[in-house]
DNA sequence: CCCCAGTCCTGCGGGC
DNA sequence: TGCCCGCAGGACTGGG
């Protein structure tokens, strides 16, 4: 679930351990099968070893450590995973860890319920190529109206699918693409290609304010609890959620109109089928 | 290029 | 009351 305010907000909740030599880089003992690291734990500590962490930067929905040496540490939380600096909401979940010294914060956790999270250590020029390589789009806060509308705008895709898709655009998932499309009155089945310029620019104008709300309100916390900061409080967006998760509530823009909710590529979309138009 | 279905994994909530 | 099944969806893969 962390999608871009989530992981924005990790990010900002751990900047404490910027300036801090790594001291230890372990795994939790832990019964459930362990999550992907790369390189192996040993291998990874002896690269780590007496790194001091110079940054601490987000690439999409993932979270990335910068050392002096030049090396990334890139954290995906993918849907369950938090890191934190203190508070893991178990122990049974507690994966991955660094010990610093010289910092604020003499340690930094990764947490993961369902175990689907990875973290992967890169060199700079590693990075680089996973950066600036064209496998990933541009950051969804970084775009301008004009390079979104290239980004989508020669494709057949349904718009509420194609948002999702990081080759094209970083950050956005399922949660925030129905928002965006609920305030911007997209209908999400609407094909990029038949989409105006004026519209890309509304849809541009509201990706930015969702997500920079969403980031004011530390993101979302849904029912099942996962989502937390980096010490374990919960986000607030979810009570601005317009349509996310609320199925048959009325839509607050339209009286009388209530939420649907379709899949679409597998997923849940929400949405009003009154003011979000295909034109 | 595009699309879809399946995969990883756990916890929960609905239905019987 | 208790158990089972399906669902949640981020990223990736293989097949059409």
């Amino acid at each position: 679930m962390p999608e871009l305010p989530e992981v924005e907000t990790m990010r900002r909740g751990i900047l404490e351990i910027v300036g801090g030599t790594v001291e230890r880089a372990f795994r939790y003992p832990c019964r459930k099968r362990p999550i992907e690291i790369q390189p192996r734990i040993d291998r990874l500590q002896r690269k780590l070893l007496g790194l001091q962490i110079t940054d601490v930067q987000r690439l999409g929905k993932r979270v990335v450590l910068v050392f002096d040496s030049g090396h990334r540490l890139v954290i995906e939380p993918r849907m369950t995973g938090l890191v934190l600096l203190a508070n893991a909401p178990t122990e049974e979940h507690l994966r991955f860890g660094l010990e610093l010294s010289g910092s604020p914060a003499s340690r930094l956790i990764f947490w993961d319920r369902r175990g689907l999270g990875r973290v992967t250590l890169l060199t700079a020029a590693e990075y680089q190529t996973l950066a600036s390589g064209g496998s990933l789009g541009p950051d969804a806060l970084a775009v301008s109206a004009e390079q979104l509308r290239q980004q989508f705008a020669q494709s057949g895709r349904e718009i509420k699918v194609a948002l999702l898709d990081q080759k094209r655009l970083l950050g956005v998932g399922n949660l925030y693409a129905s928002e965006i499309l609920h305030l911007a009155q997209v209908h999400p089945g609407t094909r990029c290609d038949r989409i105006s310029r004026p519209r890309w620019e509304a849809i541009h104008a509201c990706l930015r304010e969702v997500l920079l709300q969403a980031i004011e309100f530390e993101g979302s916390t849904l029912s099942d609890g996962t989502y937390r900061n980096a010490l374990n409080a919960v986000g607030g967006y979810q009570n601005h959620h317009r349509v996310y998760d609320r199925e048959g509530e009325p839509c607050p823009r339209c009286p009388g109109a209530r939420i649907v909710r379709i899949v679409q590529a597998q997923r849940s979309t929400f949405f009003c089928k009154k003011c979000q138009t295909r034109r």
